[in-house]
DNA sequence: TTGGGATTTAAACGGTTGTTTAATACACTT
DNA sequence: AAGTGTATTAAACAACCGTTTAAATCCCAA
């Protein structure tokens, strides 16, 4: 079986257009098509004639079907993690700090390389977690959320109980993930008809701007 | 087939147990596994064998699967609904509605009555929607967010651009949708051992009051 | 050129899917 | 008691599922 891919080393560059081996053929294929109708709705005779692939090519690299879905999910997030990462750059202004990481989350949602199902795969798997998502909890979401705590307590400028600071960052968040988490609803709700969303349709500066704004005068007035 | 039944009429009173007729016993199996599994996950077997039914009563009641599906969504949104009717008593105070509007939101999120799957296959039906989703924009969903706006509107005081006023809006139920979306993963965050989420382990009251805090001081702040 | 591991292939595997059929049982009027 | 439309049943349907097999092919070092 093949170990040696692009795929099997996340955190590298993802791929940018459709690559060569086989295994990470199957996976850019299966990303789509897990998106769309999810794990079960997904076949793998689909999967493997999206990516011009014998049907015993996933259970050879992969070993089965619902390996290939961890790994999907994985890479699905490592592009969105990737398309951010070069904004960190940390603040002393705990107001700068907050309001980069809100910008953070927007942007992290959108993945403009040929269709967003990088985030659509991760919604997916965050409403429906499988180990897969206990993994990115543990190495990535936890550690994101604390940091977003830490920002919002020092904003603050006070002593918050935990339940209450968590629960403005539950707000924060909740505020950034309405616009990825049903787009289709979401579409539905503004347009008559409900076609495919597209991403770009939102300005995601002024977006961050309000949310921003909104998020800083809430905290100061949960906090009295 | 069947037509006189109490599901077939939306709007009446909810089954409050497990009901005798064939047809709403098969609404009431199906209502958890669909939740569960999605519509391609759940099967009709499993569906049969948990309403004590033959597997070919889908077929006769409602047509087929996709049928059964749409109605039995149908249903679990009328739960929602009835569990929150009671509360409206419309205010000339626009802060106050507001505070309502935000309570309905929260309060219809929980179903108590045995397991909260209603909530769940409506997140689900939200989040990959079918026809039965743009039914429920058309009908509940658009008028409430333009109850919402208008509310804000009202909140705000002068003359508001309509696409902030609808991003207000979505800041406000992206508060709220965010403790229901993906109660699995939230429950990752907040504990160790990812175990079933508990709906009454939040306070909702405690919850709303933040919120509305949160959202009136967000909203004068963004629209300076 | 040859040998051998890695990869790909067509075909088939047993099991499950949603749906249909035709016979049976039921409830109720005449 | 006979008749009638409705409801339920066991059995079977073709199609599809994920996976396995064993043979064919590729690629590269010896």
């Amino acid at each position: 079986m093949d170990t040696t891919s692009i795929t099997s080393e996340i955190g590298t560059t993802p791929m940018a257009a459709p690559p060569q081996g086989t295994r990470d053929r199957i996976i850019y294929a299966a990303g789509p098509i897990f998106a769309e109708k999810g794990f079960e709705g997904a076949t793998v005779r689909d999967i493997c004639l999206a990516a011009d692939v014998n049907v015993a090519s996933i259970n050879y690299h992969f070993g089965d079907k619902q390996n290939l879905y961890h790994e999907t999910v994985l890479y699905a997030h490592s592009c969105c993690r990737d398309s951010v990462e070069a904004t960190a750059t940390p603040s002393n202004d705990p107001l700068v700090r907050l309001s980069v990481l809100i910008e953070q989350i927007l942007f992290s949602m959108v993945v403009n390389q040929d269709g967003p199902w990088q985030v659509r795969l991760l919604t997916n798997e965050i409403q429906s977690p499988t180990n897969t998502c206990r993994q990115l909890v543990r190495d990535h979401f936890r550690p994101f959320f604390d940091e977003l705590t830490q920002a919002i307590s020092d904003v603050a400028g006070k002593s918050v109980p935990d339940e209450v600071l968590s629960t403005l960052a539950m707000s924060i968040v909740g505020q950034c993930m309405i616009y990825r988490f049903a787009p289709e609803t979401h579409a539905m709700m503004f347009c008559q008809e409900a076609d495919v969303h597209d991403p770009q349709s939102i300005d995601l500066v002024k977006l961050a701007d309000i949310v921003t704004k909104f998020s800083i005068a809430g905290i100061r007035a949960a906090i009295d």
